[in-house]
DNA sequence: CGAATCACCTGATCGC
DNA sequence: TGCGATCAGGTGATTC
């Protein structure tokens, strides 16, 4: 579900949800996400929480710890309980932030004592940081949407803002092997995307909710994504599946 | 190595 | 109303 402005846009509010704040217990109530989730995670004052690529990190007492939203996670502060609330983490103020997630694609685990984790071992630039340059665009065979989808290529680009991304360059889904103008004009285009999504607090399609429950505002300036209408033209989107998911083109705008 | 396919899991929606 | 098929924003394993 949550691409890189959503994680973003959770990572911000945790930060400032839990800033000079103690958590004293993990309540683990069901350990079954992706992997399981550890018995004992680090309790002590937080020093913040941290994103890279889809991913955040929380760094507690002596420890941090690895957390990934997958398509359904959501982190709520309340003291209600819900179905799938896989953890509680209580406070020392008495609050409680809880991670729910009911698809159970999420993964909360302990990283290791360098703060590294293996997850975070291979994935490429940040999409925001001088790292990211066109040339990474280049060289493979692949659809273009699947190679900027590709964690190695950059990060934090996943089905929605991809084909947001390939709308705003003017370049087809599907196509493969770009010229350097157009690579230039997609590295671009991504950039641009993501820092306005952050901007409006991410997209809430389906099931991304802030922590504070209300959802996210992109949705509305979504020109291809899900959509029936061109946003820019006003022509009829193309439905196309590439590599196993679903992409939306204008064929009008897109070449 | 890269590319393509599939599996993981629950819930919402759609067509019959 | 009920039921099966299909699909959903991610990632990683497997196969070719």
């Amino acid at each position: 579900m949550p691409e890189l402005p959503e994680v973003e846009t959770v990572r911000t509010e945790l930060d400032r949800l839990l800033a000079h704040q103690r958590i004293i217990r993990w309540e683990r109530r069901r350990a079954d996400l992706r992997t399981p989730i550890p018995a004992k995670l680090p309790i002590g004052p937080v020093h913040g929480v941290r994103r890279r690529a889809k991913y955040l990190l929380l760094a507690v007492g002596d420890g941090t710890v690895l957390n990934h939203l997958g398509m359904t996670g959501v982190w709520a502060e309340r003291t209600t309980i819900q179905p799938h609330d896989h953890v509680r983490v209580h406070l020392a103020d008495g609050r409680v932030l809880v991670f729910n997630d009911p698809r159970r694609f999420g993964l909360l685990e302990l990283c290791r004592p360098d703060g590294g984790h293996a997850a975070l071992d291979h994935l490429g630039p940040e999409p925001l940081s001088p790292a990211f340059t066109p040339d990474r665009l280049a060289g493979r065979r692949a659809p273009i949407k699947t190679v900027i989808m590709d964690q190695r290529v950059v990060v934090g680009v996943g089905n929605i803002y991809a084909s947001e991304s390939l709308l705003r360059a003017g370049i087809r889904p599907m196509r493969r092997r770009l010229t350097a103008a157009e690579r230039e004009r997609l590295a671009t285009c991504i950039r641009s995307v993501l820092t306005e999504a952050i901007q409006a607090g991410g997209s809430s399609i389906d099931d991304f909710r802030h922590v504070n429950g209300l959802s996210g505002r992109f949705q509305q300036t979504l020109l291809v994504y899900n959509r029936t209408q061109c946003g820019r033209c006003g022509g009829r989107v193309r439905q196309t599946t590439i590599g196993g998911r679903s992409s939306w083109w204008c064929p009008a705008c897109q070449r």
